[in-house]
DNA sequence: GGGGAAGTGTGTCATAAGTCACATAACTTT
DNA sequence: AAAGTTATGTGACTTATGACACACTTCCCC
């Protein structure tokens, strides 16, 4: 398979993207480039200019955000397949975070000028985008204030779940990080869990939380 | 003045179209309809397919939710200039609120197949769209978070700020519904209102709110 | 004008979650 | 292996806010 082809597919795989023809989304893998990164090597630092789309396609990439106390903590990881950076080619605004090699990786590149290009030769694509720009608001104004209102353990299960859909069962994450994301303090986030290990629902590790039942956890993460 | 000149004003004094530049606006301001509307009349219902964009030319439009139980909380007032339906237009997804209209009203109406035939045409108003919306989103995720995070009466006060841009320093509003907007309970804005009456931050009324000191408002939305 | 209904003011209580403080336990570095 | 560092576990306390209960007021309608 050609590197565009498979570029197609991640492009494809994410809800962007997922609305484009076959041979709306082969035009625009055509535009793509591709880019290799050491063990470690800096993609990109918080304040750059977001100029452009990045597919993983093999490696990992670290999303990580330095704290104001110079300690780090991951936001996200990102593995062969994802997708990042798809709001900040469209507008060209500072990144939010770092992004740094986990290992040795190869990304797709999209640039943002040759986005904008292909945007502006194919008005019904761009269309298609702000249809999905406008979706992503109002789900962004339902969940966000639905989530926020959420007691911890719901917060806390649907995060586990959807951390659980990247890594499997077997979470590595500390539970400091594991607060961040949640938004509530680490002695908190160890209490539930704690409860959680009582009930057969996991089991705890330094660094590392292994899932044993999703069922009750999406259970929880459904707020009943 | 014409019409569409008036709404072309509009228009302009909305962040979402506020970059076009002024040839832009004139040729998408041509596009404008006009409707009216007796007392009472109902512009649209909550799950209506979002096919236009509406400003007001005179009167007032009343947008408010059907609660489960029956009774009717009013979530905005939309006054002569105000622009509502910018992104029901753009994605053509169902109203989530419905809209009456206060007294007679006059309306401006831009049509979704209007304006998304204006923008094919136009695809660099498309792409300042797409910008306008990335935005928003990135506006959308910083503050909701930092927002919910933020103490009831940060988020009152805040609230309270917003109104007062709108309808000056007499806010016409229950407590009921403040507290509907800012998530949280009557009466905890009601003590909070009193602590604010105590240091001769607002007055209360049945029904009403008096902003007597927005600098301290300010501040305390500011989170000091 | 009498009788609701809606809006408001306040007290009491329960609870979720943050903060602080410290004990352990597990990895790293030298 | 010793020492330091990071991650985790847990208790005591505090605080903000929701929930309930009820009194009081104002408005509206018959």
């Amino acid at each position: 398979m050609s590197k565009q082809a498979e570029f197609a597919v991640i492009l494809k795989m994410n809800a962007m993207f997922a609305d484009l023809g076959a041979d709306e989304l082969q035009r625009l893998s055509n535009l793509c480039h591709t880019q290799h990164l050491a063990n470690g090597e800096v993609l990109f630092q918080k304040g750059d200019p977001g100029n452009a789309l990045f597919g993983v396609r093999r490696g990992q990439v670290r999303i990580e955000t330095g704290a104001s106390d110079g300690s780090r903590l991951t936001l996200n990881f990102m593995g062969p397949g994802d997708l990042f950076g798809e709001v900040a080619v469209l507008d060209g605004q500072s990144r939010t975070a770092d992004a740094t090699a986990g290992e040795a990786s190869e990304l797709f590149v999209l640039r943002r000028e040759d986005f904008l290009g292909f945007l502006e030769r194919e008005p019904k694509v761009a269309i298609k985008i702000i249809a999905l720009l406008c979706q992503r608001i109002r789900w962004q104004s339902e969940r966000m204030e639905e989530s926020m209102l959420q007691p911890l353990p719901v917060r806390l299960a649907r995060r586990l779940c959807a951390l659980a859909a990247d890594f499997g069962s077997e979470v590595h994450i500390s539970q400091e990080q594991l607060g961040v994301f949640v938004g509530a303090a680490r002695e908190s986030v160890n209490r539930q869990l704690q409860a959680w290990r009582k009930d057969a629902i996991l089991d705890l590790q330094r660094g590392r939380i292994l899932l044993r039942n999703m069922t009750k956890l999406t259970a929880i993460a459904r707020n009943e």
